[in-house]
DNA sequence: GCCAGGATCGTC
DNA sequence: ACGATCCTGGCA
């Protein structure tokens, strides 16, 4: 199982999110590793994709987007969540990888299918904000050679962001379908 | 300071 | 379809 190095972050926001389907994102909490392989994930791509927080430029909150890749962007949402992200491109280009769903590696007897859940069961707060994945001992992510084929990605318009006008209709959310949909008649 | 609104979720 | 709940950004 291999850690993923700045490197992968580090490129076209687009590409990072098709390739973050499959890899295990791990949060090592209270001495145990918490792992999960990635199904779904949205992409926001810089000040001019109104859907992005960054869209109103720099400030406290976006700081994080427009620093290294591979750094993580956790804020508080609703007043009750927390959301995942992952920084990527150059530094100066704010950009971000929304984690939405994921599929538990370990025991849990809740949902995750929603970000505002996965970073519940995993424990992921705003105190991990910042937080560099290459090389943190509390959040990261690996590849554990798991394969995902190109056919089993989709692609549709970003959730709940109506708010961006045309950009919410934009196909920036990936999803991995690993079981085959039933067939309708 | 103040206030509207939000990359959600659970319940009605 | 709506309320919970508090951080954020925009404006005064």
């Amino acid at each position: 199982m291999r850690r993923l190095p700045s490197s992968f972050y580090t490129r076209d926001t687009h590409l990072v999110a098709r390739e973050l389907l499959g890899k295990l994102l791990v949060r090592r909490w209270r001495g145990r590793e918490l792992a999960a392989r990635i199904l779904e994930v949205e992409a926001y791509v810089g000040e001019d994709d109104r859907a992005c927080h960054a869209s109103h430029g720099l400030t406290a909150r976006t700081k994080v987007m427009y620093g290294e890749a591979g750094h993580a962007y956790v804020y508080m949402i609703y007043g009750m969540y927390h959301c995942l992200n992952i920084v990527t491109e150059q530094a100066n280009f704010p950009a971000a990888v929304l984690i939405r769903e994921v599929a538990p590696q370990f025991a849990t007897s809740a949902e995750t299918d929603g970000p505002g859940k996965l970073t519940r069961e995993m424990h992921i707060t705003r105190s991990l904000n910042t937080e560099y994945l290459a090389a943190s001992d509390k959040l990261w992510l690996a590849d554990d050679g798991f394969s995902v084929a190109s056919s089993r990605i989709i692609r549709t318009p970003r959730i709940n962001v109506a708010y961006a006008g045309a950009d919410a209709k934009l196909p920036w959310r990936y999803l991995y379908q690993p079981k085959r949909l039933t067939q309708s008649a």
